[in-house]
DNA sequence: ACTTTATGTCAGTATTGTTGACATTCCAAG
DNA sequence: CTTGGAATGTCAACAATACTGACATAAAGT
């Protein structure tokens, strides 16, 4: 009798790919991807006074607009000091527009001037380009493999806070 | 008459997986999951007084032991002053152990103490087990998508320095 | 009125990267 | 054997990005 089911998960067979040197590969490979990935926008950034910093910036400002600082924050994962020092230098270059909220006055949401978006526009350009090669050469099988090993990867805490990015 | 072979490259049809929308998941899924690729890594080091970079060190230096210095660097992908400092607080903790080359006596060869194995192992079976549940919940095929995909994403040059580390 | 939340800011520090300069060692070519 | 260049190490200065801690302001919530 045998398991007619052979697409969905394992049932305590054919767990070979779970060797210790295929998840060492797996390491690497995300390490040096992720250099790849990274590398053609901070060569863009050189030709700015900006940096990696100010690009998750701008990308998320541009992704979710009006984004209010606190939600930037829980999304970044860094301290307010931190990406109030990268903020600050994109409102005062005129890359971004930082607005009194309008329910809680408290809140400041923030939006990519048509500078910001500019800047957004090159470096996401950039990045595109690499990602719709890998994904072009790999294939749409290997893109949804891809991205289910990536979603594995992230915090669940993480994963919650990013919902509404998808939306 | 249909095309017999579905599983290789697209013959011009069926590029829907290209969409920006979809590039742009993927550039955030490669932000998210990075940062919780690193984060096991990184908190178990901040009971040391090490950091990243000396994560990556010992990473590759238990990797290929005996590695010169260059190709460390090469690997690296930082400036040699910068692997020293971070190469020099592991030499002087006794964590690696820099012998002069046999054949060509210029050279520095790099391993790990045992000290340095027990940090690398440490470290690597933490990041293991985030890999290992990845890949188990996503599963075999999905793997070898996550693999093709990156795969692709590393800069060629990169990919040449380090067909070493395969072999 | 009091507390909490959201934001901004200042000061100090750590990590990790960069350039530039210079010294040492040592292989290799002339 | 001398010279050139490669590999390595080191010093100093600096830049980007992160952190903690402290404090201030304004507005919302109780």
């Amino acid at each position: 009798m045998q398991d007619g089911n052979v697409t969905s998960g394992n049932h305590g067979e054919d767990l070979l790919f779970l060797t210790d040197d295929n998840l060492l590969q797996g390491i690497e490979l995300m390490f040096f991807a992720y250099k790849g990935f990274t590398s053609d926008p901070d060569r863009i950034l050189q030709n700015y006074t900006y940096g990696r910093a100010h690009h998750r910036a701008v990308h998320f400002i541009n992704r979710k607009r009006g984004i209010t600082v606190n939600n930037l924050l829980d999304i970044l994962g860094v301290t307010k000091q931190s990406l109030n020092r990268v903020l600050r230098q994109l409102v005062d270059d005129g890359l971004v527009e930082s607005r009194v909220g309008t329910n809680d006055r408290r809140q400041r949401n923030l939006y990519l001037t048509q500078k910001g978006k500019d800047l957004e526009q090159e470096l996401s350009d950039a990045q595109r380009v690499r990602m719709r090669a890998a994904f072009r050469d790999a294939g749409p099988d290997a893109v949804r493999g891809f991205r289910a090993v990536l979603e594995n990867m992230i915090d669940p805490e993480m994963r919650k806070r990013v919902q509404g990015l998808k939306g």
